[in-house]
DNA sequence: ACATGCGCTGACCGACCGTTCAGTGCAAGC
DNA sequence: GCTTGCACTGAACGGTCGGTCAGCGCATGT
């Protein structure tokens, strides 16, 4: 059942769902700008102008909010990226989109995206980062397979795959450390000219 | 004046300027592992069999423990890296050693390295952490000079040489976030694989 | 023999952490 | 009009945090 109309008259208070969203928006923001630790539930409420209890009226505890921020991006970025590979087209190209792609996703969902790379790998709670390592994990599957596509049809050298996709993998997960969003290119610009670089090599032709 | 050599005798207890080392080796591994707000002074001081006093002992405060451990790196780094650049080398050579260095300072002083290039960057203790930016910039102005250098003497096509040295940075700084000491290639045989990538490119000839 | 200096400790501090809980106010359903 | 349910709050909990302090043991210099 829908809300009831006259709720969503209502201009102060939210409902239950969007308070929610807030709440991990704003704690995607702070985990990503401070870290898990240097995150209290205290910045979290105050930034979304509520009290500390109402946070576990909704989360059972910080852990699961971190966890539907970070394993929420980690799960959606798959998909996104996944969504936008175009089925006919050349295996070097499909690279391309994927590093474009994944600019794109970093672009819109900056902060959970932080959030997510920068969340400490080796976090002794291990069953909540499970699922996000496995989305992760897939997700660097994936530009393997691209990667071995495009060698198999003769696009791409015989290369080192793993290592070629930490390559391009690192070029997009350390954009976060120095990019400023107000100036400069946006980050699909940046990752199709990093894209380039790599693609054709530093080296001038001769 | 030295100490007495009596002192050095002595089977348990260490010399001062010891335990200050092995109090910022410990603490780069902790703050490398946990992260700076993960890592409290009672896990450093157990760490090194101590107790949490004798920490203020030897530092004013927590802070002053990371500054060091983290200033001292990236400021090493620089040298250490600059120190191996060989003079009379073609440019691309260069930017070649620049790489593989770099790699060698990382397996060499890997909690170090860690600490600082995970800690936050923006940090509000920023009288501090001024320097360590200092000494980081320097190091990101070398690699940049080293490809503006291979590109006047034509080696390197016209390039973005902020992009490109952000490229380069980016393959070596991501490395510990996957890197496992104890398999597969060493640090500097990955930077010299990344740099046949990053320079030859990953398209076939034709 | 005595004073000095230093590496070092255990007890302790106030502040803040994540978390709990009894209770409030208000809209919806009967 | 009354009950139910839920978004929401303020006070309080035990625990851990970074940091302080008085003092101990012992090698040293005189």
């Amino acid at each position: 059942m829908a809300r009831p109309a006259t709720r969503i008259a209502s201009p102060e208070s939210g409902d239950g769902a969007e308070r929610m969203l807030q709440i991990l928006s704003e704690a995607a923001r702070l985990f990503a700008t401070n870290g898990y630790d240097g995150t209290s539930m205290r910045d979290i409420s105050e930034a979304c102008g509520i009290s500390k209890s109402l946070l576990y009226h909704h989360f059972t505890d910080k852990d699961e909010i971190f966890a539907k921020v970070t394993l929420g991006s980690t799960r959606e970025l798959y998909h996104f990226v996944f969504d936008r590979l175009p089925a006919d087209a050349r295996p070097s190209e499909r690279v391309r989109v994927f590093m474009t792609a994944t600019g794109e996703y970093f672009q819109r969902y900056r902060w959970a995206w932080i959030a997510s790379t920068t969340a400490f790998w080796n976090d002794p709670e291990q069953r909540r980062q499970k699922e996000r390592m496995m989305w992760r994990d897939r997700y660097e599957g994936l530009i393997r397979t691209l990667i071995e596509e495009a060698i198999e049809a003769g696009e791409f050298r015989p290369l080192d795959v793993p290592l070629t996709g930490r390559l391009i993998l690192s070029s997009l997960n350390w954009m976060h450390r120095w990019y400023k969003p107000e100036k400069g290119m946006a980050p699909p610009q940046i990752a199709d000219a990093y894209c380039d670089m790599i693609f054709n090599g530093l080296v001038a032709p001769r």
